[in-house]
DNA sequence: CAGGATCCACTGGGATACTG
DNA sequence: CAGTATCCCAGTGGATCCTG
């Protein structure tokens, strides 16, 4: 365990978001599975070309993870040229819509109209 | 740059949650969220308590970084025994019922009822 | 083409001690 | 009490090379 640990919720819940968080929790995570939204059964390399920046090894690595999450569902047909198509499980569709509204969220953060803070984005 | 950096969205979007990981992608970021959303106007020391396991470094970092992102509201009293509280702002509210969706997701995925893939949990 | 194996660098986070 | 300052370690991501 390397990600978030309650020492059981002292209030009462575990809220969830922390498991949610530990499948999410890659650099790529998100936008593999976003890719995966919008482009259904999509090979590696494709995959890799709808992500630019992102390398095999992290590529990799994130969906491996991401299936051993049941979140995506991997098919490899032995052929000649090998050949392997990742898609969403029917969980990570619903992974995916649960993420819409921090989507929305984060998408209209840079100009929200009622922020009075006067708090400016500034990261290392 | 240390986040997701996509180089413009090919398809015509950007998903808005690259933005929002930025804001909770901290080990602690949500839990802290979530103990300020059901402990208004908390004091550091409370936090602390409210938070096992968390360091003041990072308690310290985290709530910076939020009060930076405009999600946390920090109002210092300079008395004698110095005290500061913090609490959500309108936007860290909104991020917190963002967030519902992911934490109902996350709760109920170790019994998901038609998991095939027969995956398990299995991290670094 | 799909990825496994390595090595490396960076940074986030933990522990501890100190200050206003 | 409410942090800040250091030091350090581990995990994670990146680059490259290599294989089925």
């Amino acid at each position: 365990m390397t990600t978030l640990n309650r020492p059981g919720a002292p209030d009462g819940h575990v809220c969830g978001i922390d498991a949610a968080m530990e499948v999410i929790g890659g650099k790529w995570k998100v936008l593999v599975l976003w890719a995966l939204h919008e482009h259904p059964r999509r090979r590696f390399g494709e995959l890799r070309r709808l992500l630019p920046g992102i390398t095999e090894k992290v590529l990799a690595s994130h969906l491996r993870e991401l299936e051993a999450d049941g979140v995506v569902h991997r098919v490899s047909y032995d052929e000649v040229p090998p050949r392997v198509e990742y898609s969403l499980t029917e969980d990570g569709k619903r992974l995916n819509d649960a993420l819409q509204p921090l989507a929305a969220w984060g998408r209209r953060r840079p100009v929200t109209g009622g922020l009075e803070e006067g708090a400016g984005r500034s990261r290392s």
